[in-house]
DNA sequence: GTCTATAAGTCGATAGAC
DNA sequence: GTCTATCGACTTATAGAC
C-alpha cells in the first residue's frame, strides 16, 4: 500500500477544491482556503497540482461532465414520448437538486467560450451516433405523429430552461416567497408535474384535464 | 458649468466599470483595467469612488435594476391573456438581446444571497400593489377562464426559464450549431413563436394548428 | 480634478528541512 | 509526502505635486 496516503490526500484536495471553486469561482477562490478546507498546507497543494490553473482545470472538467451525465441513460431507452418526457424532467430535476451549486458555476464559466462544455457534450453523445441524439429523439417523435410539429432545438431549450431556471433563481424565490424551498420534495414534485402538463397540454382553456398523467 | 468635466468623468468610469465587471465579475475585474477602459488613471478612480467595493456596488445595483425594469409597462396594460403573453415574451427577449452579458452576471451574483435582487423586485412592483402583480395577472386569467388552472408561480418560472435559457447557453449553442446565433433576428423571432405556441397549445398531437397566432 | 510614484497588503509559488 | 518560511509578482489604495 505504497500510495494509499497519496490517493487519499489527492482526493481530499479535489473535493475541497471543488467546494471552494463552486462557491467562489476561479478568481474568488484562494489556494490557502482550499488547503485549509483539505486539512493540509499550501505547499502540498502545489506538490500535487503544480498551479492553481491546473487544479482548476481538473475540477472544472469534472463539474461540466457531471452536468450532462445524468441524461444519457434516458436517451438509450425506447419509451413512448410522453413517458420519455416525464423521465427526462424527473431525472434532470433530481440531478440538479443533488448539486444545486453547479448551475451558477456552469453558466458563469460559459462566458469564457464553452469550449470544454461543447467537447464534453460531443464526447457524451458520441456513442449514440454522429447527430445529436436529443434532437433526433424529438424529430422522431414529430415524424411518428407522437407530438405536433415543433422545432426540436427550441423544444430542448424550453425544457432545459424550465428545469434549470428555478435552481438559478433560487435565492430570489426563497426571498420573495419566504416559506418556499426550491430543493424540497414538495416543490420539485409540483415542478415536475407543472412542466410536463404545460408542455403537453399548453394552457388554452379548451385543454383542461384532457389527460390525467 | 463647474462640474461638467466631473460628471462626464464619473459617467465614463461607471460605463467602463460596468463593461469590465460584467465580463470579468467582481473578483476577476482589475481597477487598472477599468481605469484604462475609462481613459484615466487608477488614482482618479479612487478619487471618485474610494474603493473597489463601492464602485462595484453602484454598478451592481444598476445592472440588477435594469434586468427587471422592461417588464413593468406590460403589467399595467390591460390585454387579453394571449396578447399579454406574447408581449411579455417579446419584450423580455428583446431586453435580453440588448444586454446578453447581463444574464451570466446576474445569476452568478445571486449566489451571494440575492438580497439586492429581491429588494429591487419589491421596489419595482410596489407601485402596483402589495401582492406580486405578475402572480396576480396569472391568477386573474385562471379565474376568468382565459387559461386552464395552472400554478401561477410555476407558470412564471417556466416562461422566464424559456426566455432566459438560450442566452445563458449561448456559448454552447453556437459551438454545437456553428451556424446559429442566438442574438440574430431569425433566431429570436423563431424563439418567440415557439415559446408562445408551446405554452398555449402544448405538444399533444391533437392540438396541431388549433390556432393561428 | 488629474497626474506620477509608491506604500501596504495579498496571493501564488518555491526552497529546503524533515 | 508533508511541513515552515519566504520570495516575487500583482493589486488596491494613498501621498503629494500640479
Amino acid at each position: 500500500m505504497i500510495n494509499s496516503g497519496t490517493e487519499n490526500t489527492e482526493q481530499r484536495i479535489l473535493a475541497a477544491a471543488r467546494r471552494v471553486f463552486l462557491q467562489k469561482g476561479k478568481d474568488g477562490a484562494r489556494m490557502q482556503e482550499i488547503a485549509q478546507e483539505a486539512g493540509i498546507n499550501q505547499a502540498l497543494l502545489h506538490y500535487y497540482f503544480r498551479t492553481k490553473d491546473r487544479l482548476y482545470e481538473m475540477v472544472y472538467r469534472q463539474i461540466f461532465d457531471q452536468f450532462f451525465q445524468p441524461l444519457m441513460p434516458i436517451l438509450e431507452a425506447d419509451l413512448p414520448f410522453d413517458r420519455f418526457l416525464q423521465q427526462f424532467i424527473e431525472i434532470y430535476l433530481e440531478s440538479l437538486r443533488k448539486n444545486p451549486d453547479i448551475v451558477h458555476f456552469i453558466f458563469w464559466e460559459l462566458r469564457r467560450g464553452g469550449k470544454v462544455a461543447a467537447r464534453q457534450i460531443r464526447r457524451r453523445f458520441r456513442s449514440l451516433g454522429p447527430d445529436n441524439p436529443l434532437l433526433k429523439r424529438i424529430h422522431r417523435a414529430v415524424e411518428a405523429g407522437e407530438i405536433r410539429r415543433v422545432d426540436p432545438l427550441h423544444f430542448i431549450l424550453s425544457i432545459l430552461g424550465m428545469c434549470i431556471y428555478p435552481f438559478l433563481a433560487r435565492p430570489i424565490i426563497s426571498r420573495v416567497f419566504s416559506e418556499l424551498d426550491v430543493l424540497s420534495d414538495e416543490f420539485l414534485a409540483r415542478r415536475k408535474k407543472e412542466i410536463f402538463q404545460l408542455i403537453w397540454e399548453g394552457i388554452a382553456p379548451g385543454n383542461e384535464n384532457m389527460e390525467e398523467k
